[in-house]
DNA sequence: TAGCCGCACTCACATATGTTTATGCTTGAG
DNA sequence: CTCAAGCATAAACATATGTGAGTGCGGCTA
C-alpha cells in the first residue's frame, strides 16, 4: 500500500514497528500537499506556524543568518524528515528553513499533533525519538565541526547523507543524488566554498568518492568512513522496543 | 513547597503551566538521588540506561572523545537539566556525560517515563519540549562554531550560560557562579586553551566581564550581547500554552 | 611549613583555512 | 544559436587560530 507518508513510515519502523492504527494516523494527520521551488523559503525564522512540514520530496535545509550576511545551515533535510516538528512545542521558529530544491511538503496542522499525543502514547513517543535523532546529528556535527579537519569533517557528512538516503530508499548502490552546491556545503560545514572545493578535491584524488553534478559515489565506504571517524551508532538505525 | 526536583520545575514552568499532578508525578518519579564527583563520568558514550538523569546541583558536560584524544563537548549542563533523557527513548548513549563540579543527581527509570507519557499527555509533550530546547542549543551553537569568530562565540556562550543559570535562581544579580577551566571552555568552542585565554583577556579588556577564579560578572549586557550576536529566542523563555 | 600540582597566562612560531580575483564550463532563457 | 548566470576551479596572498614550551601563582596535602 502505498501511502503520502511512506518515507517518514520507512525512516520510523527502521527504528520500531508501527500499527496500521498509527500508521494510519500519520496518514490522517496530513491536512495538505504543497509545492516549493528551490531556493525559496518554506518556513521563516521568527514564524510561528499553527502546522509542521514533512518533507516528502526533495532537499531542504534549516539555516540561520548571521551578521556580515554569512549564513550557517544546521541540518539538511530529505525526503521523510520533519523540518520543523519543533514548532509544535517550541512555537517560535528559532531558524528558518529553505528549498535547496523543489520540495513536495506534506503540512501537519498543531491540532492533529497535539490529538495525537493525547491519544496514541506510542506514535508520540516515536514523533519524539525523530526529534531525538535530529538532536544527535547535531551535537554529531558539532564535534565534527569543532575537532575534526575541514577533510575528515566532509567525509563524516558524506557517510550520514549516503546512510540517511539509503534508508529511505534513495540510494542506488553507492550513489546517490546529492543536488547541493559547493556554496551550500560551505554553510553547512562552517568552510568557505573555496575551501570545500580543495576538500572535495582532496577526497576524490584519494579514491574516496566520486561526486558529477549531482551524482555521489561512495568509492571506498570503508576509508571515507574512517577519514571522517564516522560511526553510525547516533543516527538510532537499531530496531527496538521504544 | 521544597521539592527535589525545584529546578526542574522552575525551568519549565518558566515555558508553561504545570498542574500540581504534574508537579507530584515528577517529584515521585525520582527513584533515588547520587552524588558524583567532579571529574568522574556520569554516563558513559555506549551505556544503554534504563533511568535517566536529572541534575540538581552542580555543572555536567555532555562529551564526546574522537582520535588524538581531542574531545567535543556538546552541552554543558546546570541545575534543573536532564542529562540523558533522550536515552528513554535513544536506548544507547551517543555521548558520555562528565561532572564538572561535585553533582548531586537524581535518578528517573525509564519504566516511569513510559508511564507518564501514557497518562499524562501534557506533562510528556513538556519533557518534550525540554529535550526541544536542547535542540535549539545546539543549533545556536553550530551557527556560533560555524560562523562567528572565536571572541563572538565566547562571548554568545557566556550570555547564554547567564540566563540559563538565572531562570534556575542561580545567578546573584550581574554574577554567577561558573566552575569550568580554561581547557574545557575549548573543548566546548572547538578553540584551544591557549586561544581561549586571548579571547577572555580580549573581553575583559573590552570592559565587557570579569571572570576571576569561578566568579563571572557581567559588566555590560548590551555590549555583550551585541559582540555576541546573541538573541534569547531560541532559549523558548516565554510562557505558552504547550 | 614545604612542596607539588593544576591552572592561568605568555611568547615565538606554524599552519589550516579565509579572501580576492579571475577563468572557463554548463545550462537555461530568449 | 547566443548570451547571461551560476557554478566549479585556480592561484596568490592574508590571517585567525593552533602548537609547543615555559613561567608563576595559589591552594592542597603531607
Amino acid at each position: 500500500m502505498t501511502r503520502m507518508t511512506t518515507p517518514l513510515i520507512l525512516k520510523l519502523e527502521q527504528r520500531d514497528q508501527l500499527s496500521d492504527d498509527e500508521k494510519r494516523a500519520l496518514d490522517n494527520a496530513i491536512s495538505r500537499v504543497r509545492v516549493v521551488e528551490a531556493d525559496e523559503d518554506i518556513v521563516r525564522e521568527g514564524d510561528r506556524p499553527n502546522e509542521s512540514s514533512l518533507l516528502l520530496d526533495g532537499f531542504a535545509a534549516r539555516y540561520k543568518l548571521v551578521s556580515n550576511g554569512r549564513r550557517q545551515i544546521s541540518a539538511l533535510h530529505v525526503a521523510g524528515d520533519f523540518l520543523d516538528l519543533h514548532s509544535f512545542l517550541l512555537k517560535t521558529m528559532d531558524y528558518g528553513v529553505l528549498a535547496l530544491t523543489t520540495c513536495r511538503i506534506a503540512t501537519v496542522p498543531h491540532a492533529t499533533l497535539e490529538k495525537i499525543t493525547d491519544e496514541f502514547p506510542h506514535l508520540t513517543r516515536m514523533l519524539w525519538l525523530n526529534t531525538l535523532i535530529d538532536g544527535a546529528i547535531h551535537r554529531e556535527w558539532l564535534t565534527a565541526m569543532g575537532r575534526l579537519s575541514a577533510t575528515a569533517h566532509m567525509a563524516h557528512l558524506i557517510c550520514e547523507l549516503y546512510l540517511r538516503l539509503k534508508v529511505v530508499g534513495r540510494a542506488e548502490g553507492d550513489s546517490v543524488q546529492l543536488p547541493i552546491t559547493q556554496a551550500e556545503l560551505g554553510d553547512t560545514l562552517g568552510l568557505s566554498t573555496v575551501h570545500v572545493n580543495r576538500v572535495l578535491q582532496e577526497l576524490r584524488k584519494e579514491g574516496l568518492i566520486r561526486f558529477q553534478g549531482d551524482a555521489l559515489t561512495i568509492l571506498d565506504w570503508e576509508r571515507l568512513k574512517k577519514v571522517g571517524e564516522f560511526t553510525p551508532t547516533y543516527l538510532s538505525l537499531q530496531n527496538e522496543d521504544r
